[in-house]
Order: C-alpha cells, then sequence, then structure tokens
DNA sequence: AAGGATCTACCATCTGGTAGGTAGGCAGGG
DNA sequence: CCCTGCCTACCTACCAGATGGTAGATCCTT
C-alpha cells in the first residue's frame, strides 16, 4: 500500500519536472529533496531514470487514453469531440506544463529506445483517436475537410504541440486558445469554441 | 582570425548539439572533443554555458533575419513568400534537427534570463514578419483569410515549430511535408506546394 | 520469519567553472 | 633593430558539487 502509494507520488513529481524541465532537467535528488525521502528509495522502485522515465509515459499515455474514450463515448458530434480533445491541451498548459511527450519529443535523441518507442506510440494513438472522429464526423457531415483524415489528424496534434511550445515561452495561455481557436474554425469550417 | 575560426567553430557544434540533444543534453567536453580543443578554451570564448546559449541565439536569429529579408525582397507573391518560409523549417528538419529556438521552448524554465528573452523574441520576430506578408498578402487578393493577420502568424509559427517537433520523432521529413502543404492549403486558400 | 520498503553510506563519472601558466603576435620606446 | 610589455588564444591541472547508480543494514508489516 506505502508502496504503490509512494511509487505513485514519485511518479507525480517527475512528471511535473519532465513537462516543466524537460527530462535532461532534473534529477533523482530534486524528487528525493521534493518528498523527503532518499535517492534510493526511488531507485527502488526505479531503477534506472529510463525506467522512470517508461513508467512516466505509460501512466501519462493510459490517463490520456482514458480522457479519449470518455471523449469518445460522449454522444456529441465530431466538432464538439474534436474541441473537448484540444481542452485536454489547455488544461495541461494551465498548470503551466508542457505536454509530457511534447517535451519528451524534444529530448527524443537522448532517450533509451523503450522510452523513444513510447513517445512514438503516444502520438500514433492520438493521431490515430483524431483520424477516427474526423472520418466519422466527415460522414455525418458535421465537419468538413478535404483530403485524409489521417493528414489532418497529424496536422492537429504537430500544431496543438507547437501552440503549447511556444505559448510556454509567452506565458500566455490566452495567446494559446486564441491560436487553437482559429486551427479548429479555419480546419473544420466549425463553430467557435 | 584564428580566434574567430575557433568561436565560430564552437557555436557550429553547440549549435548542432542543441538542435538535436537540447540545451540539457550536451556539456562543454562533448563540444571540446568533437573539436579537439580543451574545455578551457571553449570558456575562454564563452564564460559560461549561458553565454554561449546566448551567443547562439543572436547568430541564429541574425542568420534566420537574414533569410527573412531575403525571401521579403524577392518580388513574388505572399502566398510563395510563406511557402518560402516554410521551407525554411524543412530545410532545418532535413538536417535531423530541431529548430533551435524552439528546442530552446522546451529548456524554457532551464534557462537564464538573456536566453529567454533571446527566444521570445525569436518567435515575436517570426510572427512580425508573418503578419506583414499577411496583411500584404491579404491587400493584394493573393491569400484569403478572416480575422486578424497576428493570428494565424501565431497559427503558422505554433504549428510549423511543432511539426518539427512531432516528425522528429516519427523520423520522416515526409510526414512534415505532407502536414504543411495540406496547413498552408487550409490556411492560405494557396496553391499546393 | 519473511518480504518489501526505506535508509545510510558509498562510488565513479561527469558537470560547469577556475587558477595559473605558456606561446605567439604586435605595439611602442630606446 | 631589439627589447619590453601587453594581449589573445590556448593549454594543464584542478575543484566542488551534481549525477546516476550500488551495497548493505534496518525497519515495518504480514
Amino acid at each position: 500500500m506505502a508502496s504503490t502509494d509512494t511509487a505513485a507520488r514519485i511518479l507525480d513529481v517527475a512528471e511535473r519536472l519532465v513537462q516543466v524541465h524537460g527530462f535532461n532537467g532534473f534529477s533523482y535528488a530534486d524528487i528525493a529533496g521534493e518528498l523527503s525521502i532518499r535517492k534510493a528509495s526511488i531507485h527502488h522502485h526505479f531503477p534506472a531514470k529510463a525506467d522512470l522515465g517508461a513508467a512516466l509515459i505509460a501512466r501519462y499515455k493510459k490517463t490520456f487514453c482514458g480522457a479519449l474514450d470518455e471523449i469518445y463515448q460522449s454522444r456529441v458530434s465530431a466538432d464538439l469531440k474534436i474541441q473537448a480533445y484540444a481542452r485536454l491541451y489547455t488544461n495541461v498548459l494551465r498548470k503551466q506544463r508542457m505536454c509530457l511527450c511534447g517535451m519528451l519529443a524534444a529530448d527524443f535523441q537522448t532517450l533509451a529506445k523503450e522510452m523513444r518507442d513510447g513517445v512514438t506510440d503516444f502520438f500514433s494513438v492520438n493521431e490515430a483517436w483524431l483520424t477516427k472522429v474526423l472520418e466519422e464526423g466527415r460522414k455525418a457531415k458535421a465537419i468538413h475537410f478535404d483530403g485524409r483524415a489521417s493528414t489532418l489528424a497529424e496536422l492537429l496534434v504537430s500544431s496543438l504541440e507547437g501552440a503549447m511550445l511556444v505559448a510556454r515561452s509567452h506565458g500566455k495561455v490566452s495567446r494559446f486558445e486564441s491560436v487553437v481557436k482559429k486551427l479548429l474554425n479555419s480546419l473544420l469550417n466549425a463553430a467557435s469554441a
């Protein structure tokens, strides 16, 4: 019980540190200090930093997929689903954080293979989900766009990640929101959020 | 002479290392090893890592602004100018690199103030340039869009940076290119590249 | 008693950075 | 013309602190 709890608290702190400072911008000592435990305890739960990173990605992906499922289950039109999707990003940015996998994409070349695969898969899952929603939305005439849904899905993921990245250096969530509104309006012929 | 040369070679290596590994993903020792000089020599030219980073940003910005000027001077329509702008990004990605300031935007929270200001300014300069080109293009009816040009400029920068970020983890330039084509097509009613 | 969880104490290596010295170039003064 | 002084570039050698990681003891719960 205490075990699970500590492991979860380690992941909580590590997740925030990665999202704010990047994977190479924090150390086991930072986590230990914040939780008032020893570095060795962290190594007990996550032997190497790559293990911690992999666990971080797995948990983040699981949570994110849960949110995607929930949005998908909600019986609303496709454009509202996409807007809800974008709101997932806004909520992360509100916490002054970058998307975990977006941040790890920047650190990509320095990551262990297991972590790289996790990051790549995260984006693939996102794109697959969006592709599905876009295709269904087009069929139902809830949204209108030309070309392959998958390309549009890739564009949406790219733009949202990029908007977070740039907005963070401006320190303004409002900038992110106006950009996203413009993005969805232009790409989906959707009503403004 | 030799001075300038060494400093420039240090910047060349450091630039690539930042663009590939991030600002916290390389050390003075990495640069020294690659150039077969000693760490102290690098400290001679750039006393602290933040000085190196600031010089990196300044040089990158200067080069980039030169390219922007050149595009602006070319007497082509606005949509072709925007396409040329996007090609600047493609050329960086072809070298398997992330935009220097895009990468630094990820590391933003760990940077010294001078570097932060440089990164923020880089994006502002880009957005200002795009805003100008977009407004002129709209006036000349070369491109068509609704709303503020500045918002669209912010969207373009965000999307291009994000597309680079995500494409790098997929290792595919082609993915970046198709996304950018879709982006420009959708936003500017422009001819395909 | 056994197990996991946590601790203290350590380690080798790497980090950014400093101190101090050497070699060469170039000015000015005798 | 040569000597002196100074400057820049670069070096060796070093440092304190941080890094990821390990070994082994202790504690706590079942």
